[in-house]
RNA sequence: GCGCCGAUAGUGUAGCGGUUAUCACUAGGCGUUGCCAACGCCUAAACUCGGGUUCGAAUCCCGAUCGGCGCACCA
């Protein structure tokens, strides 16, 4: 049994995760977080609020996980996010269309399906594997698709990141923030893909929750005002170079931006960040690296990226967030949906003089003579150069609407100005941490797993970091007696108004309860005892060494949240209270 | 989607045409038990689904679903 199992096993059994919809069968891609595995997750979401929104300033949105049309459009993910498929009639194997004519055509991309199968049929292109006939050519997109209302008119698209949410807001996200870059905007939620066949559990599913950032930028500046707190980390990094000799390297955030091996401050911030989260999350340093993505790899617009992979026993390096510069893309391919100015109007430090050459069609002239079409003429003119005007003697030609126009140079006014420019409008650029929560729940649960052996008896922990796991703190009475479950009844209830999540339990030895404790994670345990009838201590037993220290009931509440905060160890608190006595 | 392999209590398993469906762990009850999976007694709990072959199917056949591996796919 390796190491996937062993966990998988555990989860399942503990109440930690499950593949859903089992009662019936069960469908690929989908999982249930059980009771232990819904807290897990809610932490690591929060422990992502912490990092995000709390000390980044980040703001949290929520947006419909349904999505219309033109979003996706906008998105590409309509058109790049399907594939052409044909399958061979003979022997069933799967091919991409476009992939069989490339040979024929040099952009198969521009056709369409039935463009594709034509080019197929008309050439007798058949089956690589088998010379069988080829089906006719359909889509396969991985977006699942609905109907928004009754009928068809109106489709509907489960979004397939959560990403789209930020852009389409942009301007109000951006009046929000009072007109002024830089900012962030986070959400935390589901997303859907129809993958054509998904495996490994949850680490490719069907519906997955990811905490995507984006940080709109003012493109002419990438440095970080805050990079000097990152700048010593040293991170394992796996850089592009690195991968052709397949070397990694230790090296800290600073270095990896003056060698170049990061392109900017700005995306080696969050890389930092996105570091200090996974380990905050209890991902593991030596199963951790950032690999950047290599140049074919990346969205061709993406300007840097680089993925946060975590090592994982059957599974190998697993990639659970990518840190990507997506320059003005989105926005830009938004502003040409929709037609919107999706710009910021950034002030220059000093209002600038300029002389500008402005052309200044006579629109009493041109009004009356084109009525409708007048506008449309008149910003032509305007969109002409200037320089362009000027040689072109008596008329001047213009084409709108596909006819040819010719208006008289004297209708057309070229006057320079000098005039003070306060500003100029950008497009942002687009930072993006995105973030797989699932993966990294399933990485921080392998990564907890460990089995040893105590006094020839094996015991399985998952060593989760105390903040982390689900469960606080156990309380567990010696012996299932009134005198003892008494007092530790009014433990657990303390515990519960100071707003810890504690699990109380009487059966079986304590021993048995230790280890049970031990293999969903609890980190500490609470044991009533009669010591604690004569001399009001308890004892608080560490998960991790399984030592013992005890306790007066009084500061009980204290020392367990302090250990858990983790702002003392389990010797400091053995310490204090041994000086206090 | 394709190919190969598999699916039995909560978990791991035995079974190879006729069994009360095996065993262990786990869980619950009672007793016992004074800190690391103690013990005794009792209890609960399963053949993935649908069709077929057969007097009779967990077992053989077909299909579906799910899982593993390989191929393909993975903005």
């Amino acid at each position: 049994m390796d190491r996937y199992e062993q966990v998988t096993e555990l989860a399942r059994r503990r109440g930690y995760m499950w593949p859903a919809f089992e009662l019936y069968g069960g469908a690929a891609g989908f999982y249930d977080y059980g009771p232990l595995g819904a807290r897990l997750k809610r932490r690591i979401e929060d422990t992502w609020r912490s990092f995000f929104v709390v000390r980044e300033g980040f703001s949290e949105i929520d947006c419909p996980t349904i999505g219309v049309e033109e979003i996706f459009k906008a998105s590409g993910h309509l058109s790049g996010f399907s594939d052409p498929l044909t399958e061979c009639k003979e022997c069933k194997e799967i091919y991409r269309a476009d992939h069989l004519i490339k040979h024929i055509i040099e952009v198969p991309d521009a056709l369409s399906d039935q463009e594709i199968y034509r080019v197929i049929q008309d050439n007798d292109v058949g089956c690589p594997e088998c010379g069988g006939r080829l089906s006719e050519v359909y889509e396969f997109n991985l977006m699942f698709r609905t109907a928004i209302g009754p009928g068809n008119k109106y489709p509907g698209y489960l979004r397939p990141e959560t990403a789209q949410g930020m852009f389409i807001n942009f301007q109000r996200l951006l009046r929000y923030h009072r007109d002024a870059l830089p900012f962030g905007a986070v959400q935390i939620g589901r997303s859907y893909r129809n993958e054509i066949s998904p495996r490994q559990g949850v680490i490719r599913l069907r519906e997955f929750t990811q905490a995507e950032a984006e940080v709109f930028i003012d493109p002419r500046d990438k440095t970080h005002p805050r990079f000097c707190e990152v700048e010593e980390l040293i991170l394992t990094l796996y850089s592009r170079q690195g991968q052709e000799m397949g070397q990694t390297e230790r090296m800290t955030i600073g270095e990896a931006v003056d060698k170049g091996i990061i392109a900017h401050q700005m995306l080696a911030y969050y890389v930092a960040r996105t570091y200090q989260f996974l380990r905050a999350a209890g991902v593991a340093e030596d199963r951790l690296r950032f690999r950047q993505h290599k140049a074919d790899e990346m969205a061709h617009y993406a300007a840097d990226c680089w993925d946060a992979e975590v090592l994982l026993d059957r599974l190998g390096w697993i990639e659970v967030v990518g840190v990507a510069d997506r320059t003005d893309y989105d926005l830009r391919s938004h502003m040409a949906q929709s037609q919107a100015n999706l710009k910021v109007f950034v002030n220059y430090k000093q209002p600038e003089r300029r002389r500008v050459v402005r052309i200044k069609p006579d629109m009493k002239a041109l009004g009356p003579r084109f009525k409708g079409q007048a506008k449309a003429v008149a910003q032509a003119l305007q969109a002409m150069d200037p320089a362009d005007l000027k040689e072109s003697g008596e008329s001047v030609t213009v084409h709108v609407d596909g006819q040819k126009l010719f208006i008289e140079a004297n209708l057309i006014a070229v006057e320079e100005v000098e005039e003070e420019v306060r500003g100029e409008e950008i497009v942002p650029h687009v930072i993006e941490p995105s973030f797989g929560i699932d993966r990294i729940i399933y990485s921080v649960l392998e990564h907890a797993y460990r089995e040893e052996m105590v006094d020839e008896e094996s015991r399985i922990v998952l060593g989760l970091l105390p903040g982390i796991a689900p469960v606080d703190v156990a309380v567990l009475p010696l012996m299932d007696r009134e005198e003892l479950t008494g007092p530790a009844c009014q433990i657990v209830d303390e515990f519960r108004r100071m707003g810890m999540i504690v699990d109380y339990d009487t059966s079986g030895s304590i021993g048995r309860r230790y280890r049970r404790n031990d293999e969903v994670g609890t980190p500490f345990c609470v044991t009533v005892d009669y010591e604690t009838l004569e001399e009001g201590t308890v004892t608080i037993r560490d998960r991790d060494s399984m030592k013992q220290i005890r306790v007066g009931v009084q500061a009980l509440g204290e020392t367990i949240s302090a250990l858990i905060g983790k702002r003392m160890t389990l010797d400091e608190a053995s310490a204090a209270l041994s000086q206090g006595s």
